[in-house]
DNA sequence: CGGCCGTTTGAGCCACATCAACCGGGGTGG
DNA sequence: CCACCCCGGTTGATGTGGCTCAAACGGCCG
């Protein structure tokens, strides 16, 4: 594979070089061959980038961090969220991101990680949204945790040899894997690294309660409902869904599978929720209507998701 | 109160001839009186016995920790985890439960934490064991978690200002509560325990995982199989229940809060149970009587509760 | 054009909720 | 000491939310 072999040890300019390459030979093919190449050109143009960023001297010592302009902007909503969020110094923010391995870009649909795979690396997920799943021996599935941008797709995968869950991109995605060892090496050279990645885990922990919370109590509406909300402020506080409109790319199937319903009721349930005025929801993209609403049903209180700025504020 | 007044900067001798006192001053009272003086002398003797262990010099630099003997009764649960799962060396053992402050001894259904609360510190618990329960504003309850002896309460405490969950005891119990602002000091000097509470957080959340998938998906049944494995398994791993029978401080109410169905239903399906000859369980003792059928019953693969042991492994 | 996938709609059924009554034991107050 | 009550467990009757099975529709892609 190419991307085990080639890029390692290049230099930004060449891998830039190799980049232009491949559009050139993309240029001239067709079809599945021609997917390939630019997606090869994607991923050698965006190491460039992230090289070239990770390695540039950090503006700290100035005061004010000034980098956000000269961010690729396929890594802006991971560092944003480690800066503002996680409250990481440049410095440490730039010797995470050059821990990494090269970055595996994905389609849609495509998995990521497989239910019992053996896996050796933190994963960042620098773009895109991705779904982890559990199946049963019946065939059943259970999602288990949709991640946005900046989110560690596997954060309990310290714990354990195999994946215990599937992870699949719900949209064209770039993660950035951060293998074991040099997880090791990088926390305990920066432990506040290893405090952001603690806080990360608790964040996902206290999103799984609330899920929870609804899957064992709440009737199928006010789960619905609930999601919703949740996704939507998630996906605006990693700075993409801008609005109240934006790309919602789960089938109504994956929306039963994360809440615990049917499909069929999962349908209903919708029509509902559109007949109340509350959303419109097709094609792949949501709407809110009624904001203001559609909180009252789910009984939606956003405070457990910004509760990492209020960490932050309170321990320094 | 006491606690908080006269037990710093005392040494342990003092402690223990406080505890004196308190017990020849119960001797000549009865009912509540009693009860709290009591209360009281085995809290002094609980800390004088923290003290001296904390502040004895590690045996690390023989080899062998050998410290088993030595450790007080109450913390030895503690001390197995922190040591075996977490693989903390006695240096860092001692270091993390020197900073903690006076422990809690609290009764059977008594508030560690409630909901709403401001909370300024890490709480382990040392003995006995709590459930963690959101109640809603309909009235409805949901419990989130049950620890035993040995686990962090509330992980995801440094996340937020006020406790999204209130706590209580199940059994008596004994919690040592770690100050954030300790917590900071201890694991920047120690990246060791930065690393063991985080990976304390993901455990617990690989635990939420499992909860959410039969919340979810599966049918009373399976759910509440499921959940008598895990906590016999983890009891188990926490060197308390030994053997297959044990005490299990839930009435039906908390496992329909717990397992999100009506207590009634609880109560038919441990009838069921019941009558397959897997478990007896009354007056708040519960026996296995077919565990191998129990795990059938349950689809209970018990790889995700020791996680820890091979992430060790794995890492080191 | 046909096949596939996601959505929609209908009909029937079952698991579980809810309401209500009763039982038994342990603690409390007279 | 007894009477009482309260709480947890048990049992029955009845209602319903959500599941399952099945069929039709529309858009997209090869």
């Amino acid at each position: 594979m190419l991307r085990q072999l080639s890029i390692h040890n290049r230099s930004p300019h060449d891998l830039r070089q190799l980049a232009r390459e491949r559009r050139e030979l993309a240029a001239e093919k067709t079809g599945s061959i021609r997917a390939l190449l630019l997606k090869e050109a994607k991923l050698l143009e965006f190491q460039a980038e992230l090289r070239t960023w990770a390695g540039r001297p950090s503006f700290e010592a100035g005061g004010r961090r000034d980098l956000g302009s000269t961010v690729p902007y396929e890594i802006k909503s991971l560092v944003a969220k480690l800066s503002s969020r996680m409250g990481l110094a440049a410095a440490d923010q730039q010797a995470l991101l050059a821990a990494a391995s090269p970055p595996r870009f994905v389609q849609k649909g495509e998995c990521l990680i497989e239910q019992g795979e053996d896996v050796a690396a933190l994963m960042i997920l620098c773009n895109g949204m991705t779904q982890t799943v559990r199946t049963l021996l019946d065939g059943k599935q259970q999602i288990v945790a949709v991640s946005v941008a900046g989110d560690v797709l596997n954060c309990g995968g310290l714990l354990f040899c195999q994946a215990r869950n599937s992870i699949f991109a719900l949209t064209p995605a770039i993660c950035l894997p951060l293998p074991f060892s040099a997880v090791e090496a990088v926390t305990t050279a920066h432990p506040a690294i290893a405090r952001a990645l603690w806080l990360e885990t608790a964040a996902q922990a206290a999103i799984q309660q609330e899920w929870m919370i609804w899957l064992g109590r709440r009737a199928a509406q006010t789960r619905l409902a609930h999601f919703l909300c949740e996704m939507t402020y998630r996906l605006q506080l990693s700075g993409n869904g801008v609005g109240d409109e934006f790309e919602f790319p789960l089938t109504q199937r994956e929306l039963g599978d994360l809440l615990g319903l049917s499909s069929v009721h999962v349908n209903r349930t919708l029509q509902i929720l559109r007949s109340q005025g509350l959303i419109e929801l097709n094609h792949q993209r949501l709407k809110l209507r009624n904001r203001a609403g559609l909180y009252e049903v789910a009984e939606f209180d956003p405070r457990y998701l910004d509760g990492l700025r209020l960490s932050v504020c309170g321990a320094t």
